[in-house]
DNA sequence: TTATAATGCAAGTAATCACTTGCAAGGGGA
DNA sequence: TCCCCTTGCAAGTGATTACTTGCATTATAA
């Protein structure tokens, strides 16, 4: 698919745009940082909006979350561990960085589907599973929609707050925070 | 403390500044924005950091959150939906934007500080909280540190998708959120 | 050995960036 | 009327942007 000189100048790209976003990331940082010298950038590419385009279809620089990855047995404290580990190791602090990298207006029309699909997947996943989960009464709740975004975001949050204050907001582990916040989820605070 | 010509530049670079970022934000963008002539904007300050440093002092441009803003009654679920209100009150997905679009490498310096202050104040807010809580017996948990971030990252995580995806990726209003994220966050979902 | 493809290198493009300068127009206070 | 202050306007600065071109160099494969 691609030749080294290409994945060079992709992973150069996003690490980059991680760094200090798409707008700020110049093409002569580009070929410095992959060992390239600038034209040959333009030889393999179209373009600079281009590079990230490519760089997006890797799975170094996509989470690509789907929801198949999300299996679970009817033990509630286990199944939601369970998605928060497997969303915590696939939407890091270094994928976060990069999807803040990339809101850029002239790359929006490109990126904005890609990032919108990860917490969209994440979202419908906890839908699915929490009716189920009411179905057999397992859970109480006449809310949904809601218990899914608080879950979602509980976990996003830790993540971006990673990304954006590294230990300076929280030096929480994730497997300690993990167990500890799906913990109070299930339980409530008060028992 | 500002003229009107100032104002009027502040606002347009602040908002301009939401939309695109501050790196594709140009200074001929913001003299468009504010109806003025560009040389008139190095007139009123000296260069275009000089405007975001000037901006983060108005109210309209920072959250400004401090922890007297929080009182309490010890009624857990009234308490928390205030503390959620405030919040969301003062971090708008407007001022998300913002945050979000300071974030160049060479604006950091002058705004990283002010950024994390306001997830910061508001875990402190919580952290005293949730140990006066359980000093009255009111809850029982072994991790008040879990416990704040957790519900930090309920209320900060509905603001950024918000402001990152509006509605698409959930129509639930705030008023609606809060409670019942409040509630199952107080109970649990099991009971 | 020879042909071909990939790359480096140096120099260049036009456009845009943040920022400056000199001068004229205008309005408000004395 | 006179003066000062603000602003617009037009033209400019040097630096940097994404992107291009022509040619020399290298490695590889036939």
């Amino acid at each position: 698919m691609f030749d080294e000189t290409q994945l060079k100048i992709l992973n150069s790209t996003m690490m980059l745009i991680m760094e200090k976003g798409y707008t700020a990331t110049t093409t002569k940082d580009i070929a410095k940082k992959a060992g390239v010298n600038e034209c040959t950038i333009f030889r393999k590419f179209s373009g600079k909006k281009d590079i990230v385009r490519e760089a997006m279809t890797l799975p170094e620089w996509n989470p690509d979350i789907k929801e198949s990855d999300f299996d679970y047995t009817g033990d509630l404290f286990r199944d939601l561990c369970s998605f928060a580990e497997i969303y915590v190791r696939k939407v890091t602090p270094k994928m976060v960085r990069v999807s803040l990298g990339l809101r850029s207006p002239d790359l929006y029309d490109i990126t904005r589907d890609g990032i919108r699909e990860i917490p969209e997947t994440f979202k419908n996943v906890l839908i699915k599973y929490f009716t189920d989960m009411k179905n057999q009464g397992k859970i109480h709740s006449d809310d949904i929609e809601s218990l899914s975004i608080a879950f979602l975001a509980i976990n996003f949050g830790y993540v971006f707050f990673k990304a954006s204050f590294d230990d300076d907001l929280t030096a929480l582990a994730s497997k300690e925070y993990i167990e500890s916040s799906v913990r109070h989820f299930i339980n409530g605070i008060c028992s």
